[in-house]
DNA sequence: AATGCGGGGAG
DNA sequence: CTCCCAGCATT
């Protein structure tokens, strides 16, 4: 570790780095576990929105043997609103794997095997929390690379490599979080602020930032679904949700259409009578990242066995379903 | 290589 | 409204 085996170039940015970095919880402590949830909680998740549910998280899981030892439904409900919930499937798998087997890994290959950690994660994590010198690259450190390499279309192997050539072996921890410093401040992916920019002299992009990377073309499709409130003394009946990133969640019945007949057909065959004829109580939209979902919901009087929704986790989808049936 | 998955903030 | 964020798993 010695500052002068650095290149001009991550001399600058480490010196802007250390003079403006924010004050995050995870940067004033050393803690694996709790560098590893927050890698995890900002997945695809901006810093501002990953913080509270960083604080919530410890204060129920302050370390792996609590967390593994809890109940998954209980991991969920305090994740519930921060999305991507598999994240915390899989930290919950995680760290039932690692206190059967004691010490969380300490270097990257191992790390990567875990459930929930790809190449970023495991990177980011082997860096910051055991000093590996490797590159943690992520969507900010693409941009920076590709704006100072004038890069269109990089791939994912390329940007590895220059991210690795650039690397300072001697503090890789710092160094990645100094490169996704970057490129969340001053590189950012609209209006990036150049002549603040320590690394300006080597930036090839610098006379065009905004045409590096080109924008990823999207298509957003439009669906529908009907959604029944059945709602009575005993709370409201809800189901467990399948698939991969809802699963572990609860929710109303839904099916996919704009008819409710099959819907209450299977309903009223799984809890063997016939549900009392529904009333419309609205239509609730909802943004998913490539599709935009109309759900018609309606509502009906329900005597029979329910939940309380207030002890279940619950997607946000079907939070404003319940919601708009007056029912939470 | 393409797709699905949450939620929210900025422009 | 669109874009995209300290991505990952699956196909």
């Amino acid at each position: 570790m010695k500052g002068s085996d650095l290149t001009p170039f991550q001399h600058s940015l480490l010196e802007w780095y250390r003079a403006h970095r924010r004050a995050l919880p995870w940067r004033e402590e050393r803690d694996p576990y709790r560098i590893l949830l927050s890698e995890v909680l900002l997945q695809q998740t901006r810093v501002d929105q990953a913080i509270p549910y960083y604080h919530r998280f410890l204060e129920r899981f302050p370390d792996l043997r609590s967390l593994g030892e809890a109940d998954l439904e209980e991991v969920l409900r305090v994740w519930q609103g921060a999305g991507y919930y598999a994240r915390a499937r899989n930290l919950h798998k995680l760290a039932q794997i690692v206190s059967a087997e004691p010490p969380l890994p300490t270097n990257y290959a191992r790390l990567r095997e875990l459930p929930g950690l790809g190449p970023y994660t495991a990177a980011a994590v082997a860096s910051i929390a055991f000093d590996e010198p490797v590159a943690a690259v992520d969507g900010n450190v693409r941009r920076v690379i590709s704006r100072l390499m004038a890069w269109e279309n990089p791939t994912p192997a390329a940007l590895q490599a220059k991210a690795e050539e650039w690397l300072a072996a001697e503090s890789p921890g710092e160094w990645n979080q100094a490169m996704m410093e970057l490129g969340a401040t001053l590189c950012a992916p609209r209006k990036p602020a150049c002549r603040s920019c320590p690394l300006a002299r080597w930036c090839a992009g610098q006379a065009s930032p905004e045409r590096y990377p080109a924008p990823r073309a999207r298509q957003q499709r439009a669906t529908e679904a009907v959604a029944l409130v059945l709602q009575g003394p005993y709370g409201v009946v809800l189901e467990p949700r399948q698939g991969r990133s809802l699963g572990g969640l609860w929710g109303v019945p839904m099916a996919e259409g704009r008819s409710l007949e099959p819907l209450l057909r299977r309903l009223a065959a799984s809890h063997g009578t016939t549900i009392p004829t529904p009333e419309h109580a609205g239509t609730v939209q909802h943004a998913f990242t490539h599709r935009r979902l109309t759900v018609q919901v309606y509502k009906s009087r329900w005597e029979g066995p329910a939940h309380d929704p207030q002890s279940k986790p619950l997607s946000q989808l079907d939070r404003k379903i319940l919601r708009q049936a007056q029912a939470l």
